[in-house]
DNA sequence: TCTATCCGTAACCAGTATAGTTTCAGATCA
DNA sequence: TGATCTGAAACTATACTGGTTACGGATAGA
């Protein structure tokens, strides 16, 4: 299946959250967390890849091995995870270059660049203010609320 | 040819910067604003129709047709045109229900809605703050630095 | 040293979305 | 009546996501 949308940024905080909740002694395997995530384990360690490059888990082969976060979970940002695991710009600009004897057309593309961006900046921000520690507390305050 | 991000924002933005130039008597028709964009007229069609839905512009058939803007082009938001366009959530939550034996999966999806919206608040207050006219604006001045 | 476990990665596949292309019915105007 | 333009359907090529299988290499423990 793959109902085609890029699911990693939301896959790679839950899994940082899940190593958030682990004691240092006690790492988890990708198996294991395939398994809450409801996934195959092939696209956990792909997804845990990203983040290793990033610096903020470390995995140990073999028996008794598995993953653990490199940094504390109230200093990794949402920002963090979303560029480590490299999603592109939010918003696409024109895949053939549009026509260069309009004014319009050998303009707006930067002019595009320019206004996005700027979207796009603030759309960071508010994910940089956002850590997984508070992630980890939002999930937990959700189980003492009464079930819908 | 496809290069599949959806470009439908950029090109709505191009095609409402087109029409904001254009007097009201002459109307422009999907081929020539295809011709500025470099793509295909039923492309263009494809998303004046949607425009067209949320009431930015209308068109005309027939000898001498065409499409004209229906508001202010210094009413028009990005934010506007980004609704107009009908793009989905900027960041995808899990394709499959996670596990929800387990704490953070059976929490995560409604957690990270809340994080994650509040990013997209962000972004969407930013596209708000920009119109057609400024975009225009811009495209026009980029006319007046020299080439680098 | 041997074996069980776990990572790391490659290869291949299925499902889906974008947008290019062709085609044609219907509306409008001269 | 005929030229022009929209509106929409149908089909296609391309590319992306993630599911799946497979296997080499590292590690720990018996």
């Amino acid at each position: 299946m793959a109902t085609t949308r890029d699911t990693r940024l939301a896959v790679a905080v839950h899994i940082l959250t899940l190593l958030a909740q682990q004691s240092e002694e006690d790492p988890l395997t990708s198996e294991y967390i395939a398994g809450s995530v409801n996934t195959n384990p092939v696209f956990i360690r792909r997804v845990l890849g990203l983040l290793s490059r990033a610096g903020l888990v470390a995995s140990q082969p073999g028996v008794g091995g598995g993953w653990r976060l490199q940094r504390d979970a109230a200093s990794i940002s949402l920002l963090d995870v979303y560029e480590a695991v490299g999603a592109g710009p939010l918003l696409a600009l024109h895949h053939r270059q549009p026509n260069p004897d309009c004014l319009i057309g050998r303009n707006i593309q930067r002019t595009l660049l320019h206004y996005f961006g700027e979207a796009e900046v603030a759309f960071k921000q508010m994910l940089a203010r956002q850590t997984i520690a508070q992630v980890l507390e939002r999930a937990r305050e959700g189980e003492l609320s009464p079930p819908a």
